[in-house]
DNA sequence: GTCTATAATGTGATAGAC
DNA sequence: GTCTATCACATTATAGAC
């Protein structure tokens, strides 16, 4: 994956460059992947389709450097904010954290994280095998973070964590599908898909502590 | 939305042109939506691309179709297997019903389910807007049912019903990212997904009822 | 570095034979 | 009804002026 001669150049035209990453991030969080085409992108970034070759090798190269730094963005910002956390913080506690982090990244702070996120399954296979193995850290990051939920006995009989795990991600990584500014905000969303993960959503009932499900 | 001849003709060649929509399910369901060319449906259905015309007017009309056919199943077995509950059945009941039927159609019973989950989301604007009035239908029986919960007095104060239906219809649709034949299958995702919602992953904590989230 | 053509390509759509 | 061209068009990508 050879860099351009911008790239290699040390940065001069770096603001540009940058310029249309952002519009690039911007087209692919609000619009279906198919749908955004590179006269688009470069209309964002107030420049002609064919200048953005000078800085980008292709439509997929400009993709790849997107999807590329959304998982990097989310994944730093997960990180720092729970091992901003006071040395004992209970399990439950970091991920809280990182549901908070999560979701105030991508709807909130960062349109790389969103378009990654949900463009990464519609793109062509190609550029998806590039992002399998940084996905994967950011999905075992995840992991680890049950397993010590696991270890500390916390979690009940009967629950297959790496489920929980995927449900988890389905409810955060969804909310890209109805999110609006106007409506709640995204740590409200973290504050309420914490709460349900952990300790769903049923008063407890007499009788039986927890509400029957079957 | 005029029908073509072949649709007005009565169903002469009802087989051909269901060989042709059973195709594109499968191909929207497994592959992302703009690699998905009128080839491939073509090649899959045994026909050739410029053979599509005669059953569908346009490539749009194709996906409507499947999209269209999509809801209509996955709606009707969700209401068919709630109805079959007895009458007594609780709130609770009824939303595992509910989860375990949406599953079950979306990941193993049929392609149509699947494909429009995943593909609704990435179609033109033109076609989405087509079908925001019966997705919304199928939103607002979820939504009663959730109801029904609340009105029971089932559900924990600071819960926001309509953020976990939301976050319940992300954990659900999510599934087609990561579900996998050799795994978990569509019913034991369920019963998780259930547990999770209703009751959450955490056991008891002594001292205080639940474990704290924050 | 960016613009304005323009080439190259892929794919949806149509026509006409069979 | 289906096939085999072929058309038409959108969009990526390139070339060359400035």
């Amino acid at each position: 994956m050879a860099k351009t001669a911008a790239a290699k150049a040390g940065g001069k035209s770096a603001a540009k460059r940058r310029l249309i990453l952002d519009a690039a991030a911007k087209e692919f969080r609000e619009n279906a992947y198919a749908d955004v085409r590179l006269a688009d992108i470069a209309a964002a970034a107030g420049t002609q389709a064919g200048s953005l070759y000078y800085h980008f090798e292709s439509r997929e190269d400009l993709v790849d450097q997107v999807l590329k730094e959304g998982v990097d963005r989310i994944f730093s910002e997960v990180v720092a904010r729970v091992e901003a956390l006071p040395a004992d913080a209970s399990p439950g506690e970091k991920l809280s954290c990182a549901i908070t982090a999560h979701l105030e990244s991508m709807l909130e702070l960062d349109d790389y994280s969103s378009a990654h996120v949900r463009t990464l399954r519609q793109v062509p296979r190609a550029i998806r095998t590039t992002h399998r193995k940084r996905q994967r850290a950011y999905m075992e990051y995840w992991r680890d973070l049950f397993d010590e939920a696991v270890d500390a006995g916390l979690i009940r009989p009967g629950i297959d964590p790496s489920v929980s795990r995927m449900l988890l991600h389905g409810m955060l990584n969804w909310t890209n599908e109805w999110y609006r500014a106007e409506g709640r905000s995204a740590t409200e969303i973290a504050e309420q898909t914490a709460e349900l993960l952990l300790n769903g959503i049923m008063a407890p009932q007499r009788g039986k502590r927890r509400g029957m499900a079957k």
